[in-house]
DNA sequence: TGGGTAATAGCACGACCGTTCGTTTTAGAA
DNA sequence: TTCTAAAACGAACGGTCGTGCTATTACCCA
């Protein structure tokens, strides 16, 4: 909702920009300090704002929550899933989106590593609109692995009897246990298995 | 401290008993709420205790989080690791402890699944005592399948040229993703795909 | 130039947080 | 039976949480 229908919206220096600019620190910290430990107030406080004046952009936490969960998705895409697409098509798109899945968690995109997976682990256990809203993410991005698999299938650059699913957990398991790694100890090493790993599996199921 | 080196107990009904149950609770929560999330409150009353009672027996939250760690990786040893141990030494054993992962987290020992996953995702971003002691047990718990592909390779199960702790590294990617889709999804389909990567990695590198 | 209105701030609320303290209960030692 | 000390409790603390309500700012448009 909220979308900008007319040309001209809002009465002064467009409080979307502010909006936009408050979910951007809001899925920076809660990589760190997750969905749910992160405050409005030091939500606020990282923005320089007032606590109530934050909060009127969004009424509610979970709204804030939700439309944080939006922004981390649309950094997702701009950083990992479209600059994939500029290699040709088949297995090397598929090899590219998981390097640059590799690529974002390396340059510290995110100070806590993918937030998908950060959230992921957080409220795995719970219930409700977040919950949801990060499980079908989390769906989208094996099934757009398993796409590219499967193209790459199609086009003769994996044997004909790959299980394109298969494969698409198996390099997703490989690149988020690397995140977990980089983030939990803080050395690329895990970066490099994972790019090596990558290979290996690829290679495997290459024709 | 607090060992029991002299004869003479403690006062009454033995309040080791109780810290233990308590940390049990905490163990489980842990897996949902959260190690931050876990609050001496809601643990207090899940464990039918006032909260100053409950408080007592350790003094700080920081020093409850570390108890409850040591708790949960007595449990993982007791349901995961030492289980292994029955299956015969080499590439037999090593399968074994990636099958009793994936079952412990099938039987939902821990109702948010496996314990270090969830919280080495919470407290990864972090610093600190309880990152710290959850970082020193995850390298310990890849370190334990390390040794084990190593010795099953000493053993002529798996090639010689194979990179032991790169195939630690992929089979603990595996099944702690199946973990993840198993929790966030509810479905055991994640649990499958795991057995089947084990399986086929650990062929893959046998002789 | 003077409304109209979106954006922000100030303030206060009830609830819960970790933590402390003094008191009560209780089991074993004397 | 009395004494002692561990174990648990109840109440309260300062602080922060999410959330409202009211006022004030600052821009756009007429």
């Amino acid at each position: 909702m909220s979308e900008t229908s007319s040309p001209r919206r809002h009465g002064r220096a467009d409080g979307q920009r502010r909006r936009e600019q408050i979910l951007q620190t809001a899925a920076q910290l809660a990589t760190v300090e997750g969905l749910e430990g992160l405050s409005i107030g030091r939500l606020a406080e990282a923005t320089g704002m007032s606590k109530s004046g934050l909060y009127a952009h969004f009424g509610s936490k979970q709204e804030l929550q939700l439309a944080t969960i939006d922004t981390a998705r649309d950094i997702f895409i701009d950083v990992v899933a479209q600059p994939a697409f500029t290699a040709p098509a088949g297995i090397e798109r598929l090899r590219a989106a998981c390097l640059r899945f590799l690529d974002h968690v390396d340059q510290q995109v995110f100070p806590g590593g993918c937030f998908f997976s950060s959230v992921a682990a957080e409220m795995g256990a719970r219930s409700g609109d977040v919950h949801d809203r990060i499980a079908r993410e989390q769906l989208d991005w094996i099934a757009l692995l398993e796409a590219l698999a499967t193209d790459a299938r199609h086009r003769g650059h994996l044997r004909a009897d790959t299980d394109a699913a298969q494969l698409a957990f198996e390099l997703n398991a490989v690149i988020v246990a690397a995140n977990t790694s980089f983030v939990l100890h803080g050395d690329r090493n895990g970066l490099e298995r994972a790019r090596q790993a990558v290979e290996h599996r690829l290679s495997d199921a290459a024709s």
